[in-house]
Parts: C-alpha cells; sequence; structure tokens
DNA sequence: ATACTATATGGATGAAAGCGGATATAGTCA
DNA sequence: TGACTATATCCGCTTTCATCCATATAGTAT
C-alpha cells in the first residue's frame, strides 16, 4: 500500500509548489530551482521524493532532467491532481510561482540563457 | 492557507485507522483505543491532531468524548472522503480494523463493558 | 583526455513527529 | 467530600525530515 506515501509526498509545501509549476508544463531541474528560487540539492532531493512516491516521472535531454507529473498515478488517484488545483486556486505563494513559470515561458528564453542571467531579477 | 496541515494531518497510517473507523461512526476515545490496540495517549494525541486539522469534531457525553468527521471540512475538500475510501477498499490492515468495529457494534457492548473485558480477546 | 555543467548524494544540524509511561484535569457517583 | 474514571497533557526518547554546504557522478563539448 503506498498511498500513506503519497500523502506524506503531497504534504510539504515546497513540494506542492513543485506540483503547482508542473501542473502543465515539463521543466527541468534547474528551471525548477530558478522559478521557485530553492537551492539545487533542496529542489533535488523534493523531485526525488515526489518520484519515489510516483507522483513525478522524468526523462533525461543531454545532461538535463526533465520532470513531469506521472498520468498513470493520477489516473490511479484522482485527488492528487484535485489538491493541486486547489492550492492554485486559492493562495497567493503558488500564484505567485504560476506567474514567474508563465512569464519564463513567454520569454522564450532557455535554461541555459537565464544561467547568464537574462531575465529574472531572482538569479 | 490549511490544506498543508490537512495533508500532513492525513499522512499518517493510525490517523487513517481512526478516520476509517469513523467513517460512518461516532465513537469515544476509548472505543478507539480498543478498537485499534493503540495506547490511550496515542489515541488522544492523534484525535488532537485530526481535530486541529478540523477533520473531526467531538461532543462530550459526561466524560466520554466522542469523535465524528467534520462533515463541513469534508464537504470543503471532498478528497478527504476519496482518500479515506481508497484505504477501505485496497488494504486488508484497514479492513481488519473496519470488522472489529462491526464486531463490537453487533456485540451491543457498551465501552463501560469493554473495560470488564467482556469481549475482544484484545483486552 | 580535460574542462565544464546539470543533477544527485553524503554529512551535519535543527526541527518536527510518533510513541510509551506517568501525571494532570475534569466529570461522575457514592 | 472523596474515590473513581475518561481524556488530555507532560517528559523523555527515537526516528524522520527539511535544509545547507560540499562533493560525487554523468554527460557534453573542446
Amino acid at each position: 500500500m503506498d498511498l500513506i506515501q503519497v500523502m506524506k509526498a503531497l504534504a510539504d509545501e515546497t513540494r506542492m509548489r513543485i506540483l503547482n509549476i508542473l501542473k502543465d508544463e515539463e521543466l527541468c531541474v534547474c528551471e525548477i530551482e530558478i522559478i521557485l528560487d530553492i537551492t539545487q540539492s533542496n529542489a533535488s532531493r523534493h523531485l526525488n521524493r515526489l518520484t519515489n512516491a510516483r507522483i513525478l516521472d522524468n526523462y533525461k535531454v543531454g545532461t538535463y532532467v526533465y520532470y513531469k507529473i506521472d498520468e498513470k498515478k493520477v489516473k490511479e488517484y484522482p485527488f492528487i491532481r484535485e489538491i493541486i488545483e486547489e492550492h492554485t486556486m486559492k493562495d497567493t505563494l503558488y500564484q505567485k510561482d504560476y506567474e514567474r513559470l508563465k512569464r519564463y515561458k513567454e520569454s522564450g528564453l532557455s535554461c541555459d540563457a537565464l544561467k547568464e542571467g537574462k531575465i529574472f531579477k531572482c538569479c
């Protein structure tokens, strides 16, 4: 039984922030770091936990690792998506993260460009 | 925002066991102890946590405190009931707890009678 | 091969959580 | 009032977890 594990994985603010920006995008670790303004090791660890709970899935493109929501799990436990949506709707923290994500996406910049400080005051 | 708190409250096996046997009954603390075979302080603590998250509600009858699921919260977050049902359906631990609950209820015994060891090998 | 970089992981630390046993509190009943 | 009991809370212990810094790993590109 892994439902408790799934619940534990969801019961953390940083991980909910990650799921919030992954809810309709696939992002690599360095993008997640920058958008959420968290350290690299912290991002990696939380992503690992969500992956262990099979809430996230990932694939490699060169050295980049892209994370995405595992639709199989969401289909098995539909409440996962419901919970993510709840957060998005009601809390300004998650709304702000989402806006940053959208600004990043609209800028057309890649992860590489961000490293050079092309936009985003935060980096 | 209290959704993280709700999630944390749900992300524990003992608390899920409690919610499982409370899903269509109202029970006092000593009944919960006996049915789940956990210590009194442990039961009280977990019930307190679920109450703080507003997942449970309670009322006193004499010295007994009866706990019940807070329907207002469940209405606000429908996934709560969905999660409880998931457990019931799929895991034998929760099924066994539920059977013990039903045997207890069918016995017609009260909390007081149990104290005298009237049934339930466990006590 | 070497330098470089994205990601993962080890080590350390402090905070939170779960637990049992003991004690406090509050209500009941004689 | 005093004995009794259901529940809550305190203490101490152990485990888990979030986090940071530093380092390892693996893939890229020169």
